[in-house]
Formats: C-alpha cells, structure tokens, sequence
DNA sequence: ATCACGAGTGGGAGCGCTCCCACGGTACCT
DNA sequence: AGGTACCGTGGGAGCGCTCCCACTCGTGAT
C-alpha cells in the first residue's frame, strides 16, 4: 500500500498508537516492548496496560526491517524430505531444536536441499539473508554450502564436523568413546575376534569410530588385524556385502561391531543364512539405538547418541553465535566444538 | 540500525543503487523486479543487467513492510510433532504442498500446534499476520482455529471439511465414494454379511465412510444391519475392540470393512486369534492404503486416497484465496469445496 | 495545427519500527 | 554554589521497498 491508503483505523495498532494511548513517547514503547531495563516501573506498566487494551502486536516487517534481523533461523537438510520423515535422528533432532527454541521469540524454518533445483532456491534464500543463523544437519565432507555461509557472513552451527579441524562451530556425539565402548563390552563379553563394518569414511564420525575400534582393542592388549575390518556405506546391502567378505576372510570371527543399525541388520541376514547363532556364535553391535535395533530378533545392543540434546546444544550455540556477531566481536577461535556423551544400550543380541 | 550506521558499501545494494547504475528511477527497477508489463524491453534489459552485475537481491522486510504482504504461508497441523512424523499422511501431503509452490515465491512454514502452549504461540502468530494464508489439516469439528482465522481474515484452506457446510474452501477426497467402492468390491466377492468398523464420528470424514457403507449394501439390494455397524477411533485398539464386539454379535460375518488401515492391523489380530482365516473365513478391507497395509499378512485391500494431489489442491485454493482478497472482491460463496477421487488398490485380504 | 490519450517513466510519501542523540531532572560529589 | 554523573524519556532520522501521482513524450483523431 505505502500511501495513507489501507482503510485508517481498520488496521492493526501502531507503536505510535499504543504510545499517544500511554501517554509517553515512542522511543518508551519500544523499549518495553524489548524488555529494556532503563524503563521505570510506573511507565512500564502503564505502557503494558495500553498494550494490552489495543491488543497491539509487533509488526514483524517493520522490525526486521528497522533492527536488520529477522528472528528466524533454519534448519537446512540436505537431503530428500523422504529421507528425512523416514529417519528418527531427523525428528529426535527437530524435537530438541523445537524444545530449545520455544523458550525465545525466533521461528524455526525447516528448509529441504536434496535436489538441485532446491538448492538454487536456497542459495537465493540465504543471499536475501531471509534467518540470522542456520543449523545444518548431516552434511557432507564436500558440501559448498558451510562456504557459502560463512561468505554471506551468515552464523551457523553444523552437527557433525566435517573433519577434525572444522571451522565452523559444532555439535557431535562421541564417535570414539561410542566405539570404544561397544567394543570394549564386546571384549569384556569374552569375544576376541571383533570385526568392524565402517560406515563411509568420508563422513567424519565413521572415521572416528574406526578410531574407538583400534583403540578399544590395542588398550585391551589385542592387536589389530586389517582383515577384521571392513568398509561399508551406511546401507543395509552394503552390511551384507561387508559380512561375506569378513566371514571369507576371517571365519572365526566371534564378534561384529557395525557402525550402524542399518548395517547390523544386512549382517545379520547373512550371519543367519551362514547357520551362525546370535549371540552364541558371534555378538553383534549396532550404532544409531535405532528403532530397527528394538525391533531386530534378537534386539539389537547399539549405541545411543543424545540426539534431542545435540539439537538442544545446536540452539544455543547459534544464539550465542547470533548475539555475538552484533557488536563485531572479533570471536575467540576456540573451542565452539560440543561433543557429547554415548550410551551403549545393552539388549539379547550380545 | 536505523540512522546511516551499518559500515555503508558493505551492505548489500538496494533498489536505488540498481536504479542509479541502470540509469532509470526507482519506480522503474520496482516494476522490472515484479514483472510489471508496462516497462520498455529496452529498459527491462538495462534494469536487469544492473541487477545482476550488482546482485541485487530483494529485501523482504522492506517488500513486506511497504506492500503489506509476506509472501509466506504456514501449514498448520493441530498434533504433536511425534504424529506427524508417524503418519505418512502429512509426509504426502507435504510433498504435494512443496512441489506446487516451488512455482512460487512463496514461503512454506511448517507450524505445529499439538499443545496449549504450542497454540498460544500460534494465535500469536497469526495475530502479528505473520503469515499470508493458511493451510489446516487433520481439524477436529470443535477446534476454534477456523474461527480464530476467518477473523483475523486470514485466506485459508482446510483438508477435511468439518461438516457438510463447511464454510472455509476445502479440499477433500472422496471419503463416501471410497467406502462404496470398498464395499461394493467384498459384495461383488460374494461376501454377504460385510461389517464396518467407523472411525471417530467427531470426524466428517468417517461419517461419510459410514454413508457410503451403507448405500453400498442398499443399493445391492442387502439390508443394513446395524449390528454390523461398531464405532471405532482410528487405533490399532480400537480396531481390536470393535472387531471383538462384533464377533459376538454376528459371529456369521464374512467381511470387514474397516475404516482406516491402523484399525484392520487391530482387526486382523482378533480375527487370527479367533481362528478366522483371512480372506477365507473372513474378507478384510481398509481405508489410507498406508505402509500398513503393504506390510500386513496378508497385504490388505484398502482404499487410496490422492494425498499428494489434495496437498497440491490446497495450495491452488489457498493461492486464489489470497489474490483475490487483494483487490476486495466480494466472494462468490460457492463451489471452493474440491472432492478428489479415491482408488481401491485390491490386494490379498480379499 | 490542435487536442486527447495512453504508454513509459521519475520520485514523493509512507509502511511501522529501532536506534541514537539530546534534554530535563535528580542525586551526589567537591 | 557549582560541577559531574547518571537515569528516564521524547522524538528525528532512517531502514528499503511499493504505490501512486504527475510529468513527458509519442501517436492518432479532429
């Protein structure tokens, strides 16, 4: 409309209405309405009366226009959506990031880029600076977009860092110790041959706990043998594949730690159709505490990671981040780097 | 900000500096950007050229403030986050929501409003018109938010009318249609004493799914036995209930039609224990086509209905709603009510 | 030649807010 | 008494855009 235009009086009160209504300035408005502690008492409540008595809302617009902000952030993933309703990480996460983020006033936009197409809308998305902060989940080790955000000079926490000197700030669970620890019971079990299906080791996390294997069996006094240890792809074919090939290699194998749930149910296929018992013949461990451990036969030990908590961390990282940008603090380099606790949750399968 | 503060040049460059570089007024670049028809090609050429030399991007608080729109519209869905996620329902519909306004310029927000607080949240929302329509799904009857909404005169849409006089444009499928179809398939079997087990009749939809069962038989020329008929509430327990109810009452029955998939899983479960045979002893048929249904044992008859497509729907209704509005046309009251047609997808339980 | 009209254009005003400067007042020093 | 230090406050300026009015040209009818 710009221009006297739009009905007069129809409209939605003003600051400058609830102001003349309170009988103080504008400037007064504002501050109550942000919660400024340089406000007396008596005027703060008079102010909040008016408020209440036009039943005044802020104009989002006219604020993120004025404040050069817009109170929203996004949770991008990059993936398919498909992919995304059909995993629980996805939903544990957004529930802890919602959980975290009720507690303010900013709004949470969840944004897909799986398809290129979506991508360029993103792109575009994030030029327009449209969120003061972005959450990235499961991103890739060759992904453009943490670049181009820190470019825009947009803050942004990624969950999952992309390698061991990530430079954005992050929230991860302990890969290592996670590792460490499913194999270290698998040992204390009485297992001495322990395989390990890797997930991709582009992706930082499967390195790590590649890392917790080796680990948890030379601090044991085992000495690792390559041949135990077999790379896989997150998928439940590549479990499969990764179980011929060690069960080839190494037929006495009496334990298998797989870097995920998925995996653990293709070795599971294949440890069944070879006639081997679980867990009398060989113990089995998964990573992820998925639904498919619950529901494995037998029930799948796993290793659970405190996913609602990382999205709860991702918040509070990017607010911080977000605060801190304001007055161009020159930010201290260090640790913006969570790492949070696993817990192995023990079930029949070992 | 406000006053010339922000580090000048550093910024990103606005609709003047376009206009400076393209050698044209304001108003010109303004009518390039929205595709306004009365602008010379030449000078369209030379606006765009500036705009892309200089990367011009939109501000849209500015756009929203000045034009009093937001070019965003939320989808509404009154439940916990956990059921969404649950349902493919909403994923569905999602991807028929995103698919259409990816067209657009629009902005999908994804709002939940399971709880109290949640709702708060939301009446607020609404109330800043923070959004320029709304997308409902999965309403009860006695939900105030359609209220809350007309209103606010906030343009929205509603997938399941609440009742045959719905005044909000819905998009629904065809729930009578698809009962019918249903039935008309286990009578066309030779069933002769087919059962119904309703969903929640709070819900418009189940009612008719009630209708279409019952002019199914009546229009084969059977009669309606109202002991066949037992109400349900879409849960897998409520569908074991009602099954056991009518058992006992018609132990003769050769057919169930049941009014969601998650009700047939509760049915089935009776049934086998009961000894009856499916489809031997006993026809099975449901209503969603859901991932159930394909899981089932054996894989169960049910009925389909074109979610994607609904979700498609909304966004057309939902987007004439809201240009319209523009210019205050008077509304025409009518046909805003689109009913989508079902499809039986027969499968072994029959 | 004169008038009328529309197409194309420039730019003022205004959207509702935040930020900041300036101001009067009170309290506390010297 | 004068100075200094705040505190609480009012209001100007400006954020970047859209809308509309006014203006300049052609062009065709009179």
């Amino acid at each position: 409309m710009g221009h006297g235009a739009r009905g007069r009086s129809g409209g939605r009160p003003t600051l400058e209405e609830v102001a003349a209504r309170a009988g103080v300035g504008r400037g007064t408005v504002s501050r109550v309405i942000n919660g400024s502690p340089r406000v007396s008492d008596a005027t703060r409540a008079a102010v909040e009366a008016a408020v209440a008595e036009l039943g005044y809302v802020p104009n989002t617009a006219a604020r993120a226009l004025a404040a050069n902000r817009t109170d929203a952030i996004a949770l991008v993933v990059p993936e398919p959506e498909t992919r995304f309703f059909a995993e629980p990480y996805f939903s544990d996460m957004l529930k802890g990031v919602g959980a975290e983020l009720a507690e303010t006033e900013m709004q949470l936009l969840l944004i897909f880029a799986g398809s290129d197409r979506e991508r360029r809308r993103l792109a575009q998305y994030l030029a327009a600076h449209r969120v003061d902060g972005v959450l990235l989940v499961s991103v890739h080790a060759d992904d453009p977009l943490p670049d181009l955000l820190s470019q825009l000079e947009i803050p942004a926490v990624i969950s999952g860092p992309r390698s061991a000197m990530e430079t954005l700030p992050s929230v991860d669970s302990d890969n290592y110790g996670g590792a460490r620890s499913a194999v270290e019971h698998l040992l204390a079990r009485g297992c001495c041959a322990v395989a390990h299906i890797t997930g991709r080791l582009d992706v930082y996390g499967a390195q790590r706990r590649v890392d917790g294997y080796r680990d948890a069996l030379l601090a044991a006094g085992h000495e690792v043998d390559e041949r135990l240890i077999e790379v896989g792809d997150f998928t439940e074919e590549g479990g499969r594949r990764a179980m011929t090939e060690l069960l080839a290699r190494r037929p006495d194998l009496d334990a298998v730690f797989a870097g995920s749930d998925v995996m653990a149910a293709g070795a599971r296929q294949v440890l069944r159709e070879e006639g081997r018992a679980i867990p009398a013949d060989v113990a089995l461990v998964g990573y992820d505490d998925s639904a498919i451990a619950r529901h494995m036969d037998p029930p799948l030990t796993s290793v659970r990671q405190p996913i609602e908590e990382m999205g709860r961390r991702m918040i509070d990282l990017l607010l911080t981040e977000i605060a801190d940008r304001r007055p161009a603090v020159t930010r201290d380099l260090e640790r913006r780097q969570v790492v949070l606790a696993t817990k192995l949750v023990t079930r029949a399968s070992c």
